[in-house]
DNA sequence: CAGTATTCCTACCTGAATACTAGGATAATA
DNA sequence: TATTATCCTAGTATTCAGGTAGGAATACTG
């Protein structure tokens, strides 16, 4: 029903970051979905998925657990969205030219890009940093 | 599992208020449905609810349909996208304080606040007329 | 008044996605 | 070798988008 809607694999995994960010060493799943209140097997999948999208590093056995892979002022919310979900694009045709068979029947094309645009710059503009931060 | 999506029912519903802005007099559900492809029936009902939103003005019987209660210049997509899907809110704690038991620990809250704002300034700075017309 | 064109109302259906849960295999450390 | 982790695969419950179907209410027209 929403236009826009952030699921909760976005908010926990937003969570789980600042949780690290938070912290000095690593965290393990169970830790963090321990002091968040989350889900520990479904963190599990989405910090296995921030990993593999090169955000966060995993060391495996005893002692291991994630951390951040770069300083949380580097980080930006948008690159934690796109690991999460994938590209952002509100219509198949703004995807880019010749990629609907409408093309120039497709008028809003125009429009819900340059909100695509808008929400893209926002997010590029902020960090984790930023989010955690109450002064900002 | 997009961040935002636009719907089918408000891309149709844009479709229709443009071919809507686009002709004289009232045109049915059935004969903007034939022009812009979109299922008939499925149709009817976004149009039934930009008429209970009082976006649109509905007569019925013969040689009735339903035409524009505004100009199109005058009508911002804002207020079509709430018609069809109600208050853009990105997360429930977004919809303000005390919406959720959170409050303090909801430090994020701020953030997706922040996009909702920026969202609602681009829908609510465009109207139909922006959307339709080539030039802009 | 009969017929036709229209909105309006209610109910149902289906496929996909979100939000999990379950159980273990694999790896690293102590 | 025992423990603590990540990693992998599969299943389930619920919700929702995106329709379909059928007819009732209403208004014009001949």
């Amino acid at each position: 029903m929403p236009l826009f809607q952030v699921s909760t694999r976005i908010q926990y995994g937003l969570r789980a970051l600042a949780y690290l960010a938070s912290k000095e060493g690593p965290a393990s799943a169970a830790e963090i979905a321990g002091a968040e209140g989350i889900p520990g097997k479904y963190l599990e999948g989405i910090l296995g998925q921030l990993t593999a999208s090169g955000l966060l590093r995993s060391e495996r056995g005893k002692n291991g657990g994630y951390r951040l892979s770069l300083p949380a002022a580097e980080l930006t919310v948008l690159s934690i969205v796109e690991a999460l979900e994938g590209e952002i694009r509100p219509t198949e045709c703004a995807a880019g030219p010749g990629a609907c068979d409408h093309d120039l029947a497709c008028l809003p094309r125009r429009f819900w890009l340059g909100l695509k645009t808008a929400v893209d710059e926002y997010l590029s503009s902020r960090t984790l940093l930023d989010v955690i931060d109450p002064a900002s």
